[in-house]
DNA sequence: GTTTGTGAATAGTTTCACAGCA
DNA sequence: TGCTGTGAAACTATTCACAAAC
């Protein structure tokens, strides 16, 4: 294997890639193809290949891919090894979905911290999770957090956002339907939930 | 302007496009520019150039871009302009929280209909909507509704996509961290939040 | 025989640079 | 002059087809 960028795309299916893989795994598999993968996941067997390419031998020619292993590389690859904190700002009805959510576990991330501005929530616990102020957002890195996620009004996205970078935050998941703007360095993703569902109709009309 | 095939990715812009538009026009607004759009949005002005020319012409040179038509123009190209009705299956965390959202309703949507299979909420009300037996799904399409959002867990979410199209559901908002299939002709958008910030390791890491 | 890994071909998208109009 | 609209160029990603390895 030579080396070649990245490509942004292959970056973005590398989660489907180990969701597929620890799927497999706890229905008590030890091992698989591109072609059973792909067919799980709804994708074709050469992307497959192709994107594990970038990265290296990850199979046995004529046998396939050992699931552990294959597990373990994508899981470094996206440095999903060592566990990752999330801190979590804004404890409204998304917020709380949240903190509720089992999914984030799959990955190996968990909120462990929990911001809201309204005074009535502070010192309460939400599934487990003690509600802190906003305004003490504080130094996050000092807790071992460097991913943070916004679930406050879009009103208040940016704020909170330069907030969590000066708090040592190097992540963000954004709910907030509006552009974030950080510096160099931190990344944010943002889920616009009802700007996805505004593309449904133009597929449904053109069949 | 000549025919092409719409790009994928010019779908996927769109909404964001519409979206800046209306928070222009908000503010009082009564044209724009694809400068002004562009640094509004956070991409670059010949992309949105570019994006609209698939559809003809939607500015006057010289001058730029009038709101009302520009509005008017994406609502129509998304299939926004009528409005929409959903029904919501899972009323858990994650499905009440999508009922109270109010961000829906900026693109026109509103969710009718929400279903559970927990007896204990079925004739209960959240955020004004009576929530009925996930069983007695029935006929949406005679209700006047053509999109779903599965709010529920994993395991049932391929069922709950396969009542919902015989509903007569054509387009369906998963938030179900599993691959749904559908026959032709409905479409299905997922969303899988902890998917999203799966990848932000990899960023974070790479800087 | 089977399945991976990968150059090469094809397809799709972004970016440029400027002609075309107000 | 100012800003749109768009071919052409540059870049990126997908798909193919097959040699290499077990």
């Amino acid at each position: 294997m030579r080396y070649r960028k990245i490509p942004e795309e292959t970056v973005r299916r590398l989660p489907v890639y180990l969701q597929g893989a620890l799927h497999l795994s706890r229905r008590g598999g030890e091992s698989t193809s591109s072609k059973e993968l792909a067919d799980l996941i709804g994708v074709e067997p050469w992307q497959i290949r192709k994107d594990f390419s970038y990265f290296g031998d990850f199979g046995t020619r004529g046998v396939g891919y050992s699931l552990g292993s294959l597990i373990g590389r994508i899981n470094k690859i996206l440095r999903l090894d060592t566990g990752h904190k999330a801190a979590l700002v804004g404890v409204g009805n998304l917020g709380s979905a949240l903190l509720a959510f089992p999914g984030f576990r799959v990955y190996g991330f968990e909120i462990v911290a929990a911001f809201d501005i309204d005074k009535r929530k502070i010192g309460r616990r939400k599934a487990g999770v003690l509600i802190e102020e906003t305004t003490s957002l504080g130094r996050l890195s000092a807790r071992g957090i460097h991913l943070g996620i916004i679930a406050v009004p879009e009103t208040a996205s940016q704020d909170i956002a330069d907030a969590l970078v000066k708090a040592g935050v190097r992540g963000i998941l954004s709910f907030a339907p509006r552009r974030i703007v950080v510096p160099r360095g931190v990344k944010v993703i943002t889920i616009d939930i009802a700007m996805d569902l505004a593309r449904l109709p133009y597929y449904v009309a053109a069949g």
